[in-house]
DNA sequence: CTGAAATTCCGATATTCCTCGAAATATCGG
DNA sequence: CCGATATTTCGAGGAATATCGGAATTTCAG
């Protein structure tokens, strides 16, 4: 994962509004949920929560998934875990790791 | 740590130039750099850098010292630490934890 | 085809962000 | 105090963001 990619994972998890999403994505599990019943729990208007879930979706941290008239917006947990991973490689190491890290 | 503090510290990573200048700061280790060191390394107009830093500061990503003239930055690893454990928690937990965790 | 439900697209506005250069401020050495 | 060095503050331009309401689109049921 490069640098760009990362602060763009970063930047899109850096709202507060996004973060509840995806938060609250996080915890509907594997079922996902679709973007009204998302509404009903972080609120706000339809086409705002659409506009922040495409931002999401764009950085790979949401995937969505139709079903009928439905969409199901769902966690992308790899995502998630290469961007901690990216943050604790690059940006958590101390002088030990500093030494060594400086390839990636 | 609330949902709003980690989105500031989330946002104030969400700049490829503040990421970089963080990632700097990290690989600089203990010793800590200098703004104008730091400069020199991340490049762009020094103004925009103390900006940037500034935002770093707020958030307590960065701390600040003082030695004489110039200004030492380190990398704050605990604040660090405690948004990936954070985005851990509430954010990458599968079913196991979205039963669990929900009191966090 | 028609009606209903779910979601996105289309403007619009207010706010914030990124970046810069120049001026101001702080600290030290002598 | 003076000069030199380091950093921040000021002011500004331009771009991007967050949010909204309503219209348009897609998909299903009958």
């Amino acid at each position: 994962m490069t640098l760009d990619d990362a602060a763009a994972r970063l930047e899109a998890l850096g709202n507060p509004t996004r973060l509840n999403i995806y938060r609250t994505l996080v915890r509907a599990g594997e079922g996902g949920l679709s973007v009204s019943a998302l509404r009903e729990r972080v609120g706000g208007a339809l086409s705002t929560l659409s506009h922040h879930l495409q931002k999401l979706v764009l950085v790979g941290l949401v995937i969505q998934e139709r079903q009928g008239t439905t969409l199901i917006c769902r966690a992308n947990y790899d995502q998630m875990h290469g961007l901690v991973d990216y943050l604790t490689k690059e940006c958590c190491a101390d002088e030990t790791d500093a030494r060594q890290g400086d390839a990636a």
